[in-house]
DNA sequence: CCCTGCGACGTACGGCGTACGTAGGAGGCT
DNA sequence: AGCCTCCTACGTACGCCGTACGTCGCAGGG
């Protein structure tokens, strides 16, 4: 495949990962295909690359590396909370396939620790600092990386989810999820997380003014 | 292994896989070794389950199962909140390799929809129902799949972290960051559990009056 | 007594990651 | 020029994986 005359390095090979991972899922990558679709064998591959888990790794840095910094113009602090939000969850349905895998590791990488400075640059707009903000921060972490992982787990084109998820249990033990099983089964993906982002952003404001 | 005198059935067969996965994660699952502990055959497992995919589905619907419903004794919804959030929290700390797991697959099971039932009962409590109840409980169940990811997949002895994340990043561009660097590099994950969980219920508190 | 059906199992295929050994070419040295 | 050293590419092979397929033996019914 594409011009097998330039010689491999670990640029090259971690843009075949990254393309394949977004077309495929991680699951797809392996060595030998790769390699493939480099024009090269697979055993040279490990000359610049020390094995498949750090390759994936780098992958995911890369994938990390394309966030692009939000910008908005307001002075209010909830307006670049929810913008910040909005640019992750725009990177997670850009490439829900690496979300998942990215969800799933630990960053330490120069990218994610621009997230990490913006997020805490608007918690500290709302006029918190030090241990409580770290605190905040990663709740809304958590809040963000639990939807988005719901939102795109979920997403049908993934891999086979049920059309209906509660075919084959018997509601009628669960008398409140009866009440709402029409809710239950619906999913505006939009309207859940603008609900929750703003459910985050009462609780940052309550601490503000505390009773 | 055990007693090979039994014959196969599915049951011994999800047991064994439940195990498995409990002790070495769901990647150390195979066929051939479940069936090796069975003491039978390799093939023999698919006289009772069609294949790998599904068997796992069904060692992780056993698995959720497991879960004990919580008890606690106040008249405060804040408290049952609290209660139900700790004994999710618990369930995710006593299997940590299989929460990772459950956190990636849509659960349609009886034993998920008690887990819904109480989180919507809690939220009655406070004082929502219907759609915004839905919503907030959603809400709950992303941050608490959050943080729970967060500190279970980051847990040491589940391959691998590194002791300190930000070895070789340049934290002098970060200034906000390097202001706390020291709190970004410590997990209490009691604290930090219990802090996001406030905030959650401080979020919900300002639903209830509204301005 | 035979027939039928089912569960257990062996074999085999096409995949995987990667250890290891080899070969060839580029660059520096004398 | 000749040689040596090092780096990269690559082939082979091992031990895993999931599972399609075919066979065999046995239990139960006619």
């Amino acid at each position: 495949m594409s011009s097998s005359r330039e010689p491999l390095n670990r640029a090259r090979i971690v843009d075949a990962a990254v393309r394949l991972i977004e077309r495929e899922g991680v699951e797809a990558v392996s060595m030998r295909r790769l390699a493939a679709e480099l024009g090269a064998g697979t055993m040279s591959l490990y000359n610049h690359v020390p094995n498949k888990a750090v390759l994936v790794d780098l992958a995911a840095e890369r994938i990390m590396a394309e966030a692009r910094p939000y910008h908005v113009d307001s002075d209010d602090w909830r307006d670049h909370v929810r913008a910040h939000a909005r640019a992750v969850r725009e990177l997670a349905r850009q490439h829900p396939r690496a979300f998942v895998m990215l969800a799933t590791r630990r960053l330490s990488s120069q990218a994610g620790f621009m997230t990490i400075e913006a997020a805490l640059r608007n918690i500290e707009r709302a006029g918190f600092r030090g241990k409580v903000a770290v605190g905040m921060m990663r709740a809304m972490v958590s809040y963000l990386l639990g939807t988005l992982m719901r939102e795109v787990a979920t997403s049908p084109e993934l891999g086979g989810i049920a059309l209906s998820p509660y075919e084959d249990v018997d509601v009628s033990a669960f008398p409140l999820s009866a009440e709402v099983i029409d809710e239950l089964g619906t999913y505006d993906h939009d309207h859940e997380f603008e609900f929750g982002l703003e459910l985050m952003i009462a609780a940052l404001e309550r601490y503000q003014e505390p009773d």
